[in-house]
DNA sequence: AGTTCAATCTCGTGC
DNA sequence: GCACGAGGTTGAACT
């Protein structure tokens, strides 16, 4: 049976299906008036109200309202659920060790309890990311400047990873960090960190460094004037499709 | 009715209670067998699988499948759902401007269809914040250090607004940067910022830079280091109930 | 397990 | 609307 549903079942039925769905692996939905507690990394109260709340078979606990993209209460991968009754409640616990956290979801009423076997082997395959953005660039350097010569990606410094580095057409250093969206000083900060580091390893050669990105705001563009970075603007909506790019 | 359930429906009956529970701001949950199709700030595809699709009266669309808190699909709040049969396929299409963002969920088979009157009133209330770290230190200023002197909060500099700034003991300009986690090299930059601007406005008064946190990374406590700002530790389960601390 | 950074980040707040 | 920063961020890749 694929799926299994209770319609306002009794806290003793649904605690029956949510005991069987835990045990053998399956995806459950709980719809009811219920309030939730949570401590953990923060603390958190929520009083009585209808919510949907989706536990998966990986550990993953989350309580939807009726509002936003975020759960109210949620818990990630990895911990453990359990169900039990007391106090005329049927409560959801769920619990995980480092950091130490725990959810308590309590129904006083539950409308519906849901028990889906779910199967899916596909995988995401995502296009217009920052990888895919270097990727671009790589088959195209001219697209940072003309005479561009990437040498490595992912380079280590001792501010961390440097997205491209390479030299331009006089031979001097280039730090490359990218950024698939609109800038802000965030990032003209993480490119200064990294010019520094690599300044260090090169002294006197003048390494420079790019911030590539569709656009930036104003405050960041002051940042990275002041700090003598260039901003090379790009065209985020540009075909990723057109291999073969000459190079 | 507060919950309206179809089992193996066939598309059309699950259509009608689809746009039903559009039309009237009622929560939706569909699960089935089907394949995804999203282009916006990015693009994707997902072949078929099953999965649950959460529909929200603001405009929210989850696509939840058995693993991770995220979902691999989703549109967030503001969005127009609709839903069609097409092609033997029961298509449920979100959609919404600035920026342009389309998903496409495609139901080949459908297992179940939910609709939920949702009616929640009740606000999260979450302690353990930065903002609860805030309040902590104006409530005892010494937690940074003795004779600090906090004189405002959020104050705007050219480079943006400062969590706690003040004077020390001897008078020193102090920007405090207030971090609710063990942080790493990105705040240490924001500080950096911080302390820049401000130093700007208080030439030669030798403006102090505190990161505030629980901890600090390798990296972070040599950067710091190299810039001259300090690393303050807090403790981030002091309990936040204890009012009323004398000044 | 810890570090670092991207993300269709999301979300609130302020301008 | 845009900008800026927090977030129980999550998640992945690497050490």
């Amino acid at each position: 049976m694929s799926v299994t549903t209770l319609h306002r079942p009794t806290h003793r039925d649904a605690l029956g299906l949510l005991e069987a769905a835990f045990g053998d692996g399956r995806m459950v939905t709980a719809f009811g008036r219920c309030s939730v507690d949570y401590d953990g990394r923060a603390s958190s109260e929520l009083g009585p109200g209808d919510r949907l709340v989706v536990c998966k078979p990986d550990g993953t606990i989350l309580v939807h309202t009726d509002e936003n993209r975020k759960p109210v209460n949620w818990q990630p991968p990895g911990c453990v659920h359990r169900a039990s009754v007391r106090d005329g409640q049927l409560r959801i616990r769920s619990e995980r060790s480092s950091p130490t956290e725990r959810l308590d979801v309590a129904f006083e009423r539950v409308e519906q309890v849901t028990a889906y076997e779910v199967s899916d082997r596909s995988d995401l395959r995502l296009t217009g990311s920052e990888e895919d953005l270097r990727q671009r660039i790589l088959d195209d350097p001219a697209l940072v400047e003309p005479g561009f010569e990437p040498t490595a990606t992912e380079r280590e410094t001792a501010a961390g990873p440097v997205d491209i580095f390479g030299a331009d057409a006089e031979g001097r250093p280039v730090v490359v960090e990218l950024k698939r969206r609109r800038v802000g000083p965030s990032a003209a900060s993480q490119l200064r960190r990294y010019v520094e580091a690599v300044d260090e390893e090169f002294p006197d050669e003048g390494v420079r460094g790019l911030l590539v990105a569709p656009s930036v705001t104003d405050r960041a563009a002051a940042l990275l004037d002041e700090l003598d970075l260039a901003f090379v603007p790009v065209d985020p909506t540009a075909n990723v499709a057109s291999e073969g790019t000459p190079r």
